[in-house]
DNA sequence: CGTGTGCGCTACGCTACCGTTGCGTAGCGG
DNA sequence: CCGCTACGCAACGGTAGCGTAGCGCACACG
C-alpha cells in the first residue's frame, strides 16, 4: 500500500490498468485453480503484468488475494416493499444469486478455509458475512416494528434459518441455487416457524 | 493401495502401526495447518514414519488425505424414540456435536474447497454429506408414516432447513455450536414451518 | 532359527515459486 | 517538450517439497 495508491490512486492510467488486470486475473485463477493456484507468477503470466509490478502494488500474496476478494464484491441495495415475505424473498434470492454465481461458489469455500487460520482473511470473511447478514436483520427489524412479526422474534435465529439453507446448498450439498421458487419456499418455511405459537420452556 | 494392503491388511503389526501413526499425524496437521500444511514431509516428521514408507502405502497425497478423512469419521447410530421432535433434536444435536468438534470444524472447509476441483475429494465429500443427510431423511420418512408430519412433506426442504443452520454456523458465521438448546430451537422452527398450512401456488 | 518383508535412513535430481535487483523503456502530466 | 514514474524484462540465489533409489537393519512369521 502507501506510496503509489495514496498519491496517484486512480490517476495514472497505467496504474489503473495494471491494478484491474491483476485483480481480474487473480479472481479468475481463484475460481479455476482455487487458493493454491494463485501464485504471483501465475497471476503475472495470466494478467500480462510483470511480477515485479505486482509486488510493487501488493507486497504480500495475502494482500493481493484480499484485494481481489474485495474487487469481486458488489453491493446490492436493500429493498422495502412493505411486505415481510416479499422483502425476505428478495434478500434471500439476492443471496442465492450471488452465491450461486460461479465466481463466489468456487471462491467462497477457499475463503472460509483460509479464514480459520489467517487473521486477515478472517476479517475479510466476517466483513463479508456481516454485510449480508445486516440486510436480513434490517428487514426483520422493520417487520417487527410494523407488527408483521412477533415482538419477541429471535432475529438471529430467523436470520440463520434463512441464510443457512442458502449457504448450505452452496457449500455443502453443492446443489444448484437457481431452482425456481427456492427462495420463496425457504422464506415460507422459516417465517411459519417463527410465527407459529410455541409453548416456551 | 494394492499389494501391501490386500495381502497383509491388519496383519503385520508393523504395518498397522505405521498406518495409524501416519493417519493420525495427517489428521492433526489437517486441523492445525489446513490442507496446504499436509505435505508428505511434514507428515513424515510428525508421525515419525519415514517418507519412503508413506509413499509405499499411499502413492499420492490425495489418497493419503482421503484415507485420513475416512479415518476420522465415526458413525453414530440412528435413534428412534417414537417422537419426531425428539428424534430430530437428537440427529441435529449429533450433527452439531460432530461439526463443532475441533477436528471437523477445521477440516471440513478444506474438504469442501477441494471437492470443487478434485473428483476424488468430491466423491468423499458427497459420501460424507449423504451419510448424514440420510439419517435426517430416515427420521422424516418415519414421521410421515406415523402421520406426525403431513404426507406431502418436502423431505428435502425440511432436511435443508435442519442441516442448513448447523453447517451455516460451522462454515459461515463460525459461531459456536455448543449453545444449549440450539438444536431444539432449530428443530422447532423448521418443524413449525413444515406443519403450518400454506396456500399453494 | 531362517527367511522374507516392512521399515528407516541418506542422498539424489528436479521442479515451482519465492522475493529482490538493476536497468532500459515508454508514457503520463505539467 | 521534459522530467518523473510506472512498467517490463532478465536474472538472481534461496527454499520447500517432490518422488525415487539403494542399502542395512530389525522384527514378524512359519
Amino acid at each position: 500500500m502507501g506510496d503509489i495508491d495514496q498519491r496517484r490512486h486512480g490517476c495514472d492510467p497505467r496504474v489503473a490498468r495494471s491494478r484491474s488486470a491483476v485483480l481480474e486475473a487473480t479472481g479468475q485463477l481463484l475460481c479455476e485453480e482455487g487458493f493454491p493456484g494463485v501464485t504471483i507468477e501465475a497471476v503475472a503470466a495470466r494478467s500480462g503484468v510483470a511480477k515485479t509490478t505486482i509486488y510493487r502494488h501488493w507486497p504480500t500474496r495475502a494482500e493481493l488475494l484480499i484485494a481481489a476478494f474485495r474487487h469481486m464484491s458488489c453491493d446490492t441495495p436493500c429493498v422495502d416493499t412493505g411486505d415481510v415475505r416479499d422483502d425476505l424473498v428478495a434478500v434471500v434470492q439476492g443471496l442465492a444469486d450471488e452465491l450461486g454465481s460461479e465466481r463466489w461458489a468456487t471462491a467462497l469455500p477457499s475463503l472460509v478455509a483460509e479464514a480459520l487460520r489467517d487473521p486477515g482473511f478472517a476479517e475479510l470473511h466476517s466483513a463479508f458475512v456481516a454485510e449480508r447478514r445486516q440486510k436480513v436483520l434490517e428487514v426483520i427489524s422493520r417487520a417487527v416494528e410494523r407488527g408483521q412479526l412477533p415482538a419477541d422474534t429471535d432475529a438471529g435465529l430467523l436470520g440463520t434459518m434463512l441464510a443457512g439453507p442458502v449457504f448450505f446448498r452452496t457449500l455443502v450439498t453443492l446443489e444448484p441455487l437457481d431452482e425456481p421458487g427456492l427462495a420463496g419456499r425457504i422464506v415460507d418455511a422459516a417465517l411459519d416457524g417463527m410465527r407459529a405459537s410455541r409453548v416456551p420452556g
